[in-house]
DNA sequence: TTTTTTCATTGACAGCGGAAAAGAACACCC
DNA sequence: GGGTGTTCTTTTCCGCTGTCAATGAAAAAA
C-alpha cells in the first residue's frame, strides 16, 4: 500500500463522490443532469457530490455551454480541471526507462528517456528514482504538487504490495518497487504490471471507456494482453492473468522457452518474426525493421512469415473472445508497425476461430507509443489517488 | 424480468442483509460475529441484519452450539432455514426434462424426468409446465410456497429478458421461456445458460464457494465452461461466454461443423470419442458406452482416442488458466465417467501449457449427475429471489 | 406575457451502518 | 465462590448519505 500521503488527500470521500468523479473523468465535460442519468443517482445527490469537489478545485464548470437541450433551461457542463494535480508514471523496458508528467486527465505535459546500463535492480532503482526527480522538478515549473507515482514492470507484479515478484524479462524476484521508491521519492506509490497499467488507461480514458468487458492485446517484444471484465481489470487469483502469449496455437510449431510448443510468442513476437525470416530468407538480418522492410519489399518468404504471425494472433485473439465474449478487442504494441502486412490475417484467422456470438466483438488497432505504456502507469496513481471506490459503469 | 411476485417479498432488503444472508447460506451455520469478520460489517450491523430475516423465518438459531471458542462468551451459530421456501429447477435437454424441488439451501427434495418427443418448442414448453406443475402438487406436500421457478437451457440465453435466444442443440430461436413459464405457473421465472447455472450452484453451494475466480469445466455431449471473475458468473458483452468447446487446439486436427479444425468439441465430446473409436477400430458401436468399455477393456487404439481426448482438455484449460489465472477448476460432466482414463493426460497436458504461476491452480474434479444440472437452474430462481445485492467475497 | 420544459438547488427526512457502551455467558484463577 | 478476563451480542445514540418533494432558474414556444 502506498505510505499514507500527507501531500493531499483524495478527492473524493463517498462511493457517490468517486461514482461522480470517475464518471466525469471518463466521459469528457457533462452536465449534472447527465450525470445523474449515467450513474442512477438523483440530480440532488449529483450537485452535493459536485459541490466539494469543485470548492476542492478537482472539477470545474465548462464555459463552452455546449449541449444545450432543444428546450427548456441550458446545462452547465461540468468538467475535471486536469491542471489540479500532476501525476508520474515509469515504464520500464530492458534497455531504457520512460517518464512521463501527467495532469490528472492523464495527459502527457512532459515525456523523458533514460537509457539503461543494466537490468538488475542496482541499476535500474537509481535510474527509476533519478528519472523521478528530474520529472518532479519539471513539474515545479507547473506550479502544482504531483499527488502520485505509478510504475509499469512486465512480469508479475503484487500491486497491493507493490512488489515484483518474478519479472522474467528484467530477470527480477522480489523486488519491492513500492516501498523503494516510496521512501526515496515521498510519494504514493503504485506498482503493476505493464500490461495491465495500459489496460487501465484505456479502460479510463481510451478505447475502452465505458465499456464494461474488452480486451487490449499488445504486440511486440512479446505478446499480453490485459482483460477487463465487469468493468473490472482482471489479475486473477494468484496476480497473473492474460497469458496469452504462451497460447499454444501449433502443436507442431516451434519450440518456445516455456516448455510448449507452438506458442503465439513464438510465432508472432519480434523476435520470433526476425528468427523465421532470417532462416526463412538465409539473410543475417540485424533487427525486425529490417526484416519488416524486407517484407514490405515483397520478399515472399518474409511474407509468409508474417502471415504466419498474424494467423497465430488471430487465433489467440479468437480464444480470448470464445472465453471472455468482450465487446472489444484493442490490438496495440510495437508489433502494430508491421500492421499492414498481417492485418488481414488477424481478421481472418479471428472470424474463422471465434465462434458463434463473438464474431460480434469489434476487433480494431490502436497505435500505442511507447509513452503510452509509462501513462499507464501514471493511470494508476491516478486511480489509486481518486480512492477505492472506482466503479466503472 | 420476472412479473412482479405477489408470492413473497425478498428477505433481504438492503444491502448489508443480501450480505449476510448470503454469507450465512453459503458458509453454512455461522456466528454472528464470524459474519461480521467475513463481511467486515460491524458487529452491530449484523445483528440488526439478522434480526428481520429471522422474523421473517428465514434465519434460525442453530441449537448445536457448536464452535464455542476456547474462552469467552460462547457463540450463537444462525443458518438458513432451507424450509422456509421451495424452488423449482428445471433442465431441457435433447431428450428429456429434467426438473427439481428444492428448498432455500438447494437441497433436492424431489426429483423428476420425463422423456421427450421432440425438441421443437411446441413439444417442449407444455411438457415443461407440466413438469412444474407437477412439482408444485409435490410441493404442497411441504406446505411450504414454491418462490420460483428456474430454467436451464443450453445456448445462447438473455437471462436478463429470458428469452432463448439461440440454442443449436434444440434447434430453438428467440423463444420467450420467462414469459410462457411465468404466465403459465405464475411463478417468477428465471432463465438462463445451463453452463453458467450449474456454474452459480457450485458458487454458492458447492465447490466454488468462497472462491471469487473460478472455472467449471463440463466435458460430456458438448464442452462447456463457466466463469466466475471477481465473484461473479462471466456472461459476456453479449450473452456468451466460456466456448472453450471451438478452442481450436490441433490445427490439423478433425474438422468440426463451426468450420474450424481441430477443436476441442471435435475430439473429446461424446460424440467425438464415439466417432473416433469406431473409425480406429473399426467396429460398429452404438454408444460412447461401448467405447469406454472397449478402452477399459485394454484396446491400444481405443485408449489412444481417449489419451487424445485428454490432451485436448487439459490444453483448453491451459488456455482458461493462461488468460484468466482462476484458482481452481473444477471437471465435470457426463465425459467424467472416463476419467480414469484420461485423468494423466489432462494433467499432464494442463501443467505443460499452463504457464508460470497458472500451475498454481487447483484442478479438481467432481461429478455432478443430471440432477444438478437442474439443480443449478434452482440456484439461480434461489440467486434471484434473494434479490439483486449479490455480492460474494 | 404566460406556459412549458429542462436543469439545478434547497431543505426536510428516512434509514443505514458505525461507535461506544452495556449486558451476557462462559473459563479461569485465586 | 467471588472476582477477572474474554468473547459474543445487543442496545442506544448519532452522523452521514442519498432520496423526495418543492422551489427557483433559464430558456423556447405559444
Amino acid at each position: 500500500m502506498c505510505p499514507a500521503p500527507l501531500h493531499e488527500t483524495v478527492p473524493a470521500t463517498t462511493p457517490a463522490a468517486s461514482l461522480v468523479f470517475t464518471t466525469v473523468l471518463s466521459h469528457g465535460p457533462l452536465t449534472r443532469a447527465e450525470v445523474a442519468r449515467r450513474t442512477s443517482l438523483s440530480p440532488a445527490a449529483v450537485t452535493k457530490a459536485v459541490r466539494p469537489l469543485m470548492e476542492g478545485g478537482y472539477l470545474v464548470e465548462d464555459l463552452d455551454e455546449g449541449a444545450r437541450p432543444a428546450i427548456g433551461r441550458p446545462a452547465n457542463l461540468v468538467r475535471v480541471d486536469g491542471g489540479r494535480a500532476l501525476f508520474i508514471g515509469v515504464k520500464v523496458t530492458g534497455d531504457e526507462i520512460i517518464g512521463v508528467l501527467t495532469d490528472l486527465c492523464c495527459r502527457i505535459r512532459v515525456a523523458r528517456h533514460m537509457p539503461l546500463t543494466g537490468r538488475e535492480p542496482a541499476v535500474v532503482l537509481p535510474a527509476l528514482i533519478a528519472m523521478v526527480q528530474e520529472l518532479l522538478v519539471e513539474a515545479d515549473g507547473f506550479g502544482v504538487r504531483v499527488c502520485g507515482l505509478g510504475i509499469a514492470v512486465s512480469g508479475d507484479v503484487d500491486r497491493l504490495d507493490g512488489v515484483v515478484r518474478y519479472s522474467p524479462f528484467l530477470d527480477w524476484r522480489d523486488v519491492p518497487l513500492a516501498d523503494v521508491a516510496g521512501t526515496a521519492t515521498g510519494l504514493p506509490v503504485t506498482v503493476d504490471n505493464d500490461v495491465r497499467a495500459l489496460t487501465v488507461a484505456e479502460q479510463w480514458f481510451g478505447a475502452g471507456v465505458g465499456l464494461s468487458d474488452f480486451a487490449l492485446v499488445t504486440v511486440g517484444a512479446g505478446i499480453g494482453c490485459g482483460l477487463v471484465v465487469h468493468g473490472r481489470v482482471v489479475s486473477g487469483a494468484h496476480g497473473v492473468a492474460g497469458e496469452i502469449g504462451h497460447l499454444s496455437i501449433d502443436p507442431l510449431g516451434p519450440r518456445c522457452h516455456c516448455g510448449n510448443q507452438g506458442c503465439v510468442e513464438g510465432i508472432a513476437s519480434d523476435p520470433a518474426i526476425l528468427r523465421e525470416v532470417r532462416a526463412a530468407t538465409g539473410r543475417p538480418l540485424a533487427s525486425v525493421a529490417e526484416a519488416l522492410e524486407l517484407a514490405r519489399g515483397g520478399d515472399p518468404s518474409a511474407r509468409e512469415v508474417y502471415a504466419r504471425a498474424g494467423e497465430a494472433i488471430g487465433r489467440a485473439i479468437g480464444s480470448v473472445v470464445n472465453v471472455l465474449g468482450p465487446e472489444r478487442v484493442i490490438i496495440s504494441g510495437e508489433g502494430l508497425a508491421a500492421y499492414d502486412l498481417f492485418a488481414e490475417d488477424i481478421r481472418t484467422a479471428f472470424v474463422r476461430s471465434a465462434f458463434g456470438t463473438a464474431a460480434r466483438c469489434d476487433l480494431m488497432t490502436r497505435p500505442l507509443p511507447f509513452e503510452e505504456w509509462a501513462r499507464g502507469a501514471a493511470a494508476t496513481a491516478i486511480q489509486s489517488f481518486i480512492g477505492p471506490h472506482t466503479y466503472q459503469d
